[in-house]
DNA sequence: ATTTGTTTTAATCATTTGTTTAAATCGAGA
DNA sequence: TCTCGATTTAAACAAATGATTAAAACAAAT
């Protein structure tokens, strides 16, 4: 049984991975097209406009991106190193198959604040008043800011860095699924060092 | 007396910042050339083309990128957590006063990674294997690739970041400033924490 | 087989965009 | 003042680009 993609699903998967390797700005229409085998004009039958078409593949991007923590983050059942152990094995997990997801995400959003204000609007995230909380009870010393944008940046910004990472030799190429695949069991263990109390001299 | 700028001066300087703020594909000649309040021929006039004034652009953007850590980093007589303190004040420092020049550099290298490799070539740094025998000296349990990673990762991070970060209300927008200013002084705590030697049970 | 609505194609449009050209203006030196 | 090269302006060009149109092909229902 031979199952075959409609022409739209052809031109939001061929949106999808153009747009998200070069950007709107230096994504040509005509491109799209050629990568999903069909005509310029069906973009425009099925998706109104260029814009329009990017709304739709950004939307799905940006929920990948979000719903990998949102629900992991705000459930007060589940203890916070346990959250960090979970999130850094999921995030790393979907950027080693989305390798140019976050460095998209973050590259539109500065650029297209507006776009991104509206499509947050749609996705609410309601983490922070319950790692706030979390964090009170286990009385360690770092703030909900910090401990998230430590956490995150330490699983992404391989990611966002790798063509400097690559570059400078720091990592070889055929190494760095393992680079990352490492990182995804220290950084828990980091997030814990990090935050743990002083001891008192 | 009136110190005046020349015209090809003003014409970098828009550049500059239409560029850094828009990225290549998104900016038009034609608003370089009225930020620049000259001409649009002026533009072909001294560079010749769009592409070699990005060049020249990108080349001052990745210096600066790269020397507030280069020669830190490589010199032998500064001990490794002097560095991270030298390196974490300087970067936060320049990415204060150049807010997006990380994720412009990040996402340029990334989509034009030729361009690169060329610039790379003229600049290159010698600062791994200095750090890798401080490390081993110093017996410390982490690699050179995540002590690097992890230190500019927390240092750029917020910065790349800062749309969602602000749009998650993580932090305010007036108090973005003060939570970088503040991270500054605690990322070579938390770099000390991380690095230091399991004890023994 | 005919009709009807949907999907696809090929061609074209209007605008934008990087670049060029030719003439005008400026400024310093003879 | 005149001249000559450097700088600036206004206009135009050719190609690229997002979008549209009108007709053709297709598919399902009657």
């Amino acid at each position: 049984m031979m199952e075959s993609i409609s022409t739209e699903e052809k031109i939001i998967r061929a949106a999808d991975k153009i747009f998200t390797q070069k950007g709107y700005a230096a994504t040509r229409t005509r491109e799209i097209a050629e990568e999903a085998g069909t005509n310029l004009a069906l973009l425009n039958y099925y998706f109104g406009s260029k814009e329009k078409l990017f709304r739709n593949v950004v939307r799905e991007k940006l929920k990948m991106l979000l719903s990998a923590m949102g629900p992991i983050a705000s459930d007060e059942n589940i203890p916070i190193d346990q959250k960090i152990k979970m999130i850094s094995e999921n995030y790393t997990q979907l950027l080693l198959e989305n390798e140019d997801l976050p460095l998209f995400i973050l590259n539109e959003w500065s650029v297209n604040k507006k776009l991104f204000a509206d499509l947050i609007r749609e996705t609410r995230q309601h983490a922070e008043p319950v790692i706030e909380k979390q964090l009170r009870e286990s009385g360690v010393a770092i703030s909900v800011e910090d401990l998230i944008v430590n956490t995150l940046g330490m699983i992404m910004f391989p990611f966002i860095a790798k063509p400097m990472i690559l570059s400078s030799g720091l990592v070889q190429k055929d190494q760095f699924a393992m680079f990352v695949e490492k990182r995804k069991e220290k950084i828990p263990e980091w997030i814990k060092k990090i935050t743990v109390k002083q001891e008192p001299l």
